[in-house]
DNA sequence: CTGAAAGCGCTAACAA
DNA sequence: TTGTTAGCGCTTTCAG
């Protein structure tokens, strides 16, 4: 089928086609009654604005923002991409969201896609957070912004949106230290990743603080999915003297262990306290609730998509280069109430 | 800063435009050294193709699927999103997602707005299907193909991707009359949606071919999210005589539901047996398992997108007109474990 | 308030 | 194999 042209709308009414485009983009040096007449013959004849010549003309006016994350499958990916979503959209903007698959190399392919995309902005939670990030280089030579969150790399030169996950994790591990507990297992994740590795180093803290002697030999690296519950479940259930603690870097696989633990014979909190990290709908599902650090997701995504939208829409000179640090919130429930 | 063009590498060169040009999307007329050389410095000069112009020239290449869906934050739409971003990147097809909120207007800017950006085809989960859908018939006309997905319109002429609801709700009824529950709850989803009204009748089609009377005292209408969940059960335990047996439309509030009726001292399954729908992974957290209907979205948005690729890139003349069939398939576990 | 004309960056027919 | 040329649909000066 033939697409209509602002030419095809001009011929018709007799008129220019810089009048048609005129209306068409609401500029103000047009009659009203034209305007009128023009766009009531573009609705007729089915009319769509091409918005590759349009942005062939004036360029960065695509109104598209990238997201390009390391995990999409799990409950806090999604609730971040709703409220992204949900803000870019508000302020008239589309995104196109990539998975890198905790890929460097994917993400490294997704970041130059969606640069010939000409994305206005990108939006990233870094698959890795050592290594090198050269990959955005070209989106700043061109003022392209982009801003990362969730996992940062702390010497990037731009915007950051974190969550204090030092503290996070000290004020878990304070937690069940004040609940009576003084051998606490860490379930920990990658220590490729600054996120997981300030949790550790938060739970060393709070140790340290309290007079708890570190032991490595506490610090459970199995993994951190469903499939890892029942290795760590059989590690903690080996350690002799047991422990009567465990701060898990993320709630389902706490939940998952507390399962395998329970199946055990184990009793929560009451042998064994629990504190996640997400506050997953799962942390209210399990039996004792789960004690967990709020992270849902949702005020993430949200901050850095209006900060993000707010520097296109300024695009000062100077780059914008400073980090955003969530408050981090120790949610109690069931699962560590002892003593 | 000013972006480089294929004039610039010609120039730099002293070759004409067009072999740039050809060098660039690796058309064959040209020999190995001069596109060898075209490359590097195309390089060099930090080159990107302009999509715009590109897509201005030759149409229908933008590579671009656009997706619209009722819901973004469930456990199903974060499986069903994964599948297809999974699926449409590697056929080299990016996407852009909207949330309809469960809209219907939303869902109808939303379609405009991806109509606008031609995209080469849309994916849709609807807002809700009754109302009409006349918001796609551009499409159709443009020969883009819509494909729908879990929730459709029956009448809509095109592919449809759903999965068997009707039959479905009638093993799970069928699965708890097995059991001996005679007097079974239907917690039931809004009659707007094809998919909520298939379920209810498959409920009544398993009671009527078991002899049992349809009541529809026992069908609640509250709503099918956590928020319900206690005055679902409120109405349960406020039942004479009590049901002993429910099947929830889906897992997050058969879950929710059985937790506030634990509380209340019921016994699950042995004073009411529970099925539910989704197969979330809540629903191998809440103790007992809880029996459900396996459908997490993963297997239909990987159909839903391999089907709409190989119609984009068949380019038949005739619109393909048919549904797709997934057979439903029930997970027991213990919550309906009784008899 | 309206029209004429140039040009955004690219591709593809045609010519050499 | 390479170059010349026209034009995709739009916006935007500049004239009127």
């Amino acid at each position: 089928m033939k697409e209509v042209t602002i030419y095809d709308i001009a011929k018709k009414l007799n008129i220019s086609a810089s009048s048609v485009s005129r209306a068409i983009s609401n500029n103000t040096n047009i009659s009203a009654a034209t305007r009128k007449k023009i766009l009531q013959a573009a609705d007729e004849m089915g009319y769509r604005v091409n918005n590759f010549a349009r942005n062939l003309r004036k360029d960065n006016n695509n109104k598209l923002i990238g997201v390009i994350f390391h995990k999409l499958n799990s409950q806090f990916s999604i609730n971040a991409l709703y409220s992204i979503e949900k803000v870019v959209r508000n302020a008239g903007y589309d995104i196109i969201i990539c998975h890198s698959s905790e890929s460097h190399e994917q993400e490294i392919i997704n970041a130059g896609n969606l640069f010939q995309r000409r994305v206005d902005g990108l939006i990233v939670g870094l698959s890795s957070d050592v290594g090198n990030i050269n990959h955005f280089d070209k989106y700043i030579e061109n003022d392209i912004p982009v801003f990362l969150f969730d996992r940062v790399k702390t010497d990037f030169p731009g915007v950051k949106v974190v969550l204090d996950n030092f503290k996070a994790a000290y004020m878990a591990t304070t937690h069940l230290i004040e609940r009576g507990c003084k051998r606490i297992v860490h379930i920990a994740g990658k220590q490729t990743s600054a996120v997981y590795i300030d949790r550790l180093k938060g739970y060393k803290h709070a140790l340290a603080e309290h007079g708890i002697k570190y032991s490595p030999a506490l610090v459970l690296h199995r993994g951190v999915d469903a499939a890892a519950a029942p290795l760590l479940a059989q590690d903690i259930l080996e350690m002799s003297p047991g422990p009567d603690g465990v701060f898990a870097v993320n709630d389902l696989c706490a939940v998952m262990c507390m399962k395998a633990l329970q199946k055990a014979g184990v009793k929560i909190p009451e042998d064994i306290a629990f504190v996640g990290f997400n506050n997953d709908v799962m942390s209210t599902v399990i039996e004792p609730n789960l004690t967990t650090v709020n992270y849902s997701g949702e005020e993430i995504g949200e901050i850095v998509a209006k900060m993000i939208i707010d520097e296109i829409r300024t695009k000062n000179e100077t780059k914008s280069n400073y980090t955003i640090t969530l408050q981090p919130e120790l949610i109690i429930r069931e699962s560590s109430n002892r003593k």
